[in-house]
RNA sequence: CAACUGGGCCAGGUGAUCGCGGGCGCGGCGGCAACGCCGCGCGUGAGGAAAGUCCGGGCUCCGCAGGGCAAGGUGCUGGAUAACGUCCAGUGGGGGCGACCCCAAGGAAAGUGCCACAGAAAUCAAACCGCCCUUCCGGCGUGGGCUUUGGCUCACAUCGGGAACGGCAAGGGUGAAACGGCGAGGUAAGAGCUCACCGGCGGCCAGGUGACUGGCCGGCCAGGUAAACCCCACCUGGAGCAAGGCCGAAUAGGAGGGAGAUCGGGUGGCCCGCCCGUCCCUCGGGUAAGGUCGCUGGAGGUGUCUGGCAACAGGCAUCCUAGAUAGAUGAUCAUCCACGACAGAACCCGGCUUAUCGGCCCAGUUGCCUU
RNA sequence: GCGCCUGUAACUCAGAGGAUAGAGUAGCUGACUUCUAAUCAGCAAGUCGCAGGUUCGAGUCCUGCCAGGCGCG
């Protein structure tokens, strides 16, 4: 499993806002950044639109669960923005969502894409 | 049994697999070492409000903080406490049949302001309607005198009549509120003018640490508002763990001591006072990112004994119970039930307030039924 | 962590403790006009964010909450 260092200062947040690729769902945002780097570092960003603390730590959690478990090669910079519906969502929905996500913009490592395909199919 | 009152407690459980933070142990690798990384095992890991940030402290630095003014806070009494705007016990007032609950509850005879509308008048009192004495005018009546029998005049009595000088504040009406209420005496009419009772005020005595309570006596009455300004008593220096200490590359700057007229800056808002910039001497260290300490063992929990009505304090025994740093509790199941509310530590405590599914325990009140 | 501001009609805002809480815009009705705009006249619209308290009387004063916004580190 490639290790995914994190992304913390506001400085590297912004440079993927604005030379970054932007993919959309319903659920979050994805911004994608080359970045030439072995450990890919990403980044969660949980706004208090979301909810409570409660609710927010409980939206990053889950986050941070599935941005864990899923293979990424190095040399990305990846910053997942939760939207207000990711609220109400469970965990495999947001799963789902994650995975169509990475799968478009093409920063999963090999034999990942083919499994969410399949798992897709179902 | 029902309806309540007061107080306390719990906050989904159990099992399995994967994953995360901290701790301890073992092993491996790197390093002279401190230590770092990896693997395995054991154990541990959010709350009653962690929240709002409304008060009070501890702790740390500022310059250990002095004087005056100002500003803010508290406000029945006594106690508890590190401290409080909190708590406990009491006093007074209000509510409830009751258990019990509620109250920012000092001062209005230090001063100032305000009291709309209505009302005569909203506070050194005054007098619209009204009540009353006297005088004058007028009406009606009785008696006397004079008489030209038409009346004139005098006296007395009387009047829902008019006017004037005065007396009064009982009654009317207005208002949230009208120099105390009610009854009797008194009077021309009235009035604490006098008297009894009540309220309020002052003094004395008794009880109580005190708020205050009870009794006696006195004089005779003083509107409300201080969550209006204010007065009185007491309290408050400022910042805040991003406080603050240490390690420390590039780069290139400081620190300590002494002297001190002016000017400038700083210190809680102002003044005084004080400190710094300026000048001289001495020293070799200072700052940013980052790391590390602060960082959790404490006004600590539980049990018991002693003192106290209690809050609480003290003694003994026993327990260790998160310390992250973009910030650790999630995912997948099984099973049980009451189908799980409000909600996430960020330096730490004591309170207050607010949110909250469901349930349990203790003490008590009222009502009904039964024995 | 610390500090500050706002909340009144659908919208933007006034409002000295004492009216039936006002103004502009928007809305509705009527007049004017061939019709509309503009103009004129009229009408309706409010838990004064919520709950207690002080006062004879509270949008205003006090206390506690709720919601929204802003600033500093």
């Amino acid at each position: 499993m490639a290790l995914l260092a994190r992304l913390k200062r506001p400085e590297d947040f912004r440079r993927v806002y604005t030379y970054g690729t932007s993919y959309v769902h319903r659920l979050m945002v994805l911004y994608v950044l080359p970045s030439g780097k072995d450990p890919s570092r990403i980044g969660l960003v949980v706004s208090k639109k979301i909810g409570k603390a409660v609710v927010r730590n409980k939206v990053k959690r889950r986050l941070r669960e599935i941005t864990d478990s899923t293979r990424v090669p190095g040399g990305f910079d990846l910053v997942v923005v939760a939207r207000g519906r990711a609220r109400e969502a469970n965990f495999w929905t947001l799963h789902g969502a994650f995975s169509s996500l990475a799968r478009r913009a093409g920063v999963l490592a090999e034999g990942e894409s083919a499994a969410i395909l399949a798992e897709e199919d179902k």
